[in-house]
DNA sequence: TTATTATTTTGGTCAGACCAGAATAAACCA
DNA sequence: TGGTTTATTCTGGTCTGACCAAAATAATAA
């Protein structure tokens, strides 16, 4: 298990690449626990220092979960630990979230439709789940933003693309990184939710219908509308 | 009870945490050389080994550029940083190509008309430019893949989007981090690589012309044809 | 001036130490 | 015996100081 030293390269570099590799071989699954900082630096051949670099560089990049007097734990990767870095580069303007929200609009007609074609029992379950949590969340004045967000990523679930959920994934955080306090005056405001839910069972019909245009023209639709009274509100609180 | 576990905080992400505000508020600008270690160190009353392990993770977010004995220097980010770590989660299986190419479908086609409404003169002799560029190395017998990427990105910045254009940004470069050997192979293929230009001359007239059913329907039928000569090179492999 | 050689600076790595909190073992009491 | 408390070990977090190699810079010689 000693590493091989390249030349000029990093050595955290090494051992961060070491690691990653052990995980993707599977040697390493998530959950598992990796060895104490000083014996895997003495398996390594390297000093504390050197490995804890390592260590530092995974965690940042959220590849491990370190707690302290607990242990490092390989974690199961996701595109959360991504969207963090992502709005730093994406969102440097107020006028990206509503880029934001066309690029979901795009992305999201298609998908809706793709999961019209695609969807199985369980996925049409799933989605028609989210939509009624969402009518809960509604009719008990809860925010419905998160489960709003379930619904549409069950959707692009359902679309058996595993590159269009995540970017949907991605989307959907970015959405929320972005400081959009007019969201959150839109999410609740109960007239809007009402018709929002009502929306999003249409949709859910469409694509347990099999029907891809209903199914892409009622999201269209849907993201419209938030999109205008999102304007609204933002060119109201401008003056 | 509560059972809320108090997270003791890093020194290392307070640091990270300090040094990203200190670029985004313009104190420190991409290309500015940061403090030496020791100094730096001092200044933010750590110790070298703290300040070491937040330039570490820095340095894997690829925020910065340490060289040894030179500096570390504030490096302008860009989703290439990003890149690898995606692949490993979006890429796992062999299949994710053909969704790769279905989300650079959904995306491109719809960019494509967004550009061909939206597309300024400069941008214009952009499109033009990458396309001319591809020609020549078609003509001779370069590898057009490069060219031919960036002729899809230019498109992607006419859409006036930076979101789809970071999305686009990203799907290529998941093109070329996953293993495709038949696309090399298609690359390399005369006649198609001929027909390829013909078409990509033909995206820029629509887009010139402000057409987008044009440019949108072109820009399918581009990738459709990619992806069908792919999925025989693929097939003809497997036996 | 230019080329060469010292010297300093900078990051890279290492070793060892101490602390605080978590995990575990031991002791204790009911 | 079983559960609670206490002591001990283990683990990560941080610090100090040291040495090395390569890069940058200053000093020197041609």
């Amino acid at each position: 298990m000693n590493i091989t030293r390249k030349k000029r390269t990093r050595l955290y570099r090494d051992i961060v690449a070491q690691i990653r590799q052990l995980i993707q071989d599977g040697s390493l699954a998530p959950g598992d626990q990796l060895l104490p900082e000083r014996q895997l630096a003495e398996k390594l051949g390297v000093s504390r220092s050197a490995l804890r670099e390592a260590l530092t560089a995974l965690d940042s990049m959220g590849m491990i979960d370190i707690t302290p007097g607990g242990g490092a734990y390989i974690r199961k990767i996701g595109v959360e630990s991504l969207i963090e870095p992502l709005a730093a580069i994406m969102l440097k303007e107020k006028e990206s979230v509503y880029e934001l929200l066309e690029a979901r609009k795009i992305i999201e007609v298609q998908v809706a439709g793709l999961a019209a074609l695609r969807a199985s029992k369980t996925e049409l379950y799933q989605i028609k789940e989210a939509a009624t949590e969402m009518h809960n969340d509604v009719i008990n004045n809860r925010d419905a933003g998160e489960s709003d967000l379930n619904f549409h990523l069950a959707i692009a679930r359902a679309s058996q693309n595993g590159v269009l959920y995540n970017i949907m994934e991605m989307l959907s955080g970015l959405m929320r990184e972005a400081y959009v306090p007019s969201r959150n005056e839109l999410l609740r405001d109960p007239v809007h939710t009402q018709v929002w839910c009502q929306q999003n069972f249409q949709i859910y019909e469409a694509i347990k219908n099999k029907d891809p245009e209903a199914a892409s023209r009622l999201i269209r639709e849907h993201i419209n509308t938030a999109e205008e009274r999102l304007r609204l509100i933002d060119d109201g609180e401008a003056e």
